[in-house]
DNA sequence: AATTGTCTGCAACCTTGTTGCAAAGATAGC
DNA sequence: GCTATCTTTGCAACAAGGTTGCAGACAATT
């Protein structure tokens, strides 16, 4: 918890509940988590515009990253310096059976030799299979 | 022309001149294109609703395929054999300065080494950079 | 040309993104 | 510890997609 705070105050941010609750949530959580999924493990029900905009600080200042995957379904990560904070390249794994994103180490990525004349900025990655979790039993881990 | 007629009719679908008109438009792009882009382009302003399940059907049959950027952004592309048809790998290159979406071939990726009991079925790679068009001059080629 | 089944347009609703504004809360100085 | 100030939160509201049901229009078939 003494992480949360220290993160706040190095991004001269003041440390209220709503904050404290949404990066706790992410940090614990294993996986990426959409919004609908974070509102609904944070213990108290902030309106939709505070988490809309607190997450939207928090990405601007890249305490947390977010993957879009198909069909409008956006999720939200804390950026560790150990997986995703790679300066410019996403590495992340969606899950067909439990439906989680998990952030991958971006050094198992190569970058491609591209055409002529482009240029890459960065990369992102998202692999779609079957995570280690939903790996043997073919039971989702989180129902 | 003919060739949107037997795509048309390959896959059972009546020769309709909403289905004709979007599909002449993706096919005589050179990048995905937004729904509103694709709406933009077509000279019958169609309602939204039957561009929206046209796209949904050509989507479930592969006859386009689409590309979720970050901030709900998604856009829409012919599938063609030699570009984004690589059964479980898609490339595609996003300009930053012309926000152009590009099919790449998919052969420049090299399928990364998965942790422990991950296992994959696709790939979709997203390179944001600079595009070929918009390499010299910086100058967008679409404005 | 008539019939049948599909496609289109319209109305309607939901979710998500987004902004403005006023009330509530946090921080700093007294 | 209390007040002033600046920030954050909640509410209302609107925009843009996504999505469905239904009835009228259209395409393919006979």
């Amino acid at each position: 918890m003494k992480e949360i705070a220290s993160l706040l105050v190095k991004k001269n941010l003041a440390k209220t509940p709503c904050r404290v609750e949404i990066l706790r949530t992410l940090i614990s959580s294993d996986t990426a988590l959409s919004e609908q999924e974070l509102r609904q493990k944070m213990t108290h029900d902030y309106d939709r515009t505070t988490v809309y905009r607190t997450l939207r600080n928090f990405l601007s200042l890249g305490i947390i990253h977010s993957v879009a995957l198909e069909g409008n379904d956006v999720r939200y990560a804390i950026t560790r310096n150990s997986e995703c904070n790679s300066e410019d390249v996403h590495v992340h794994f969606h899950c067909n059976k439990c439906t989680g994103v998990y952030c991958l180490e971006a050094d198992i990525f190569t970058k491609p030799v591209l055409p002529d004349r482009f240029s890459a900025a960065n990369f992102d990655l998202i692999i779609n299979g079957v995570c280690e979790k939903c790996h043997i039993s073919g039971n989702p881990h989180d129902s």
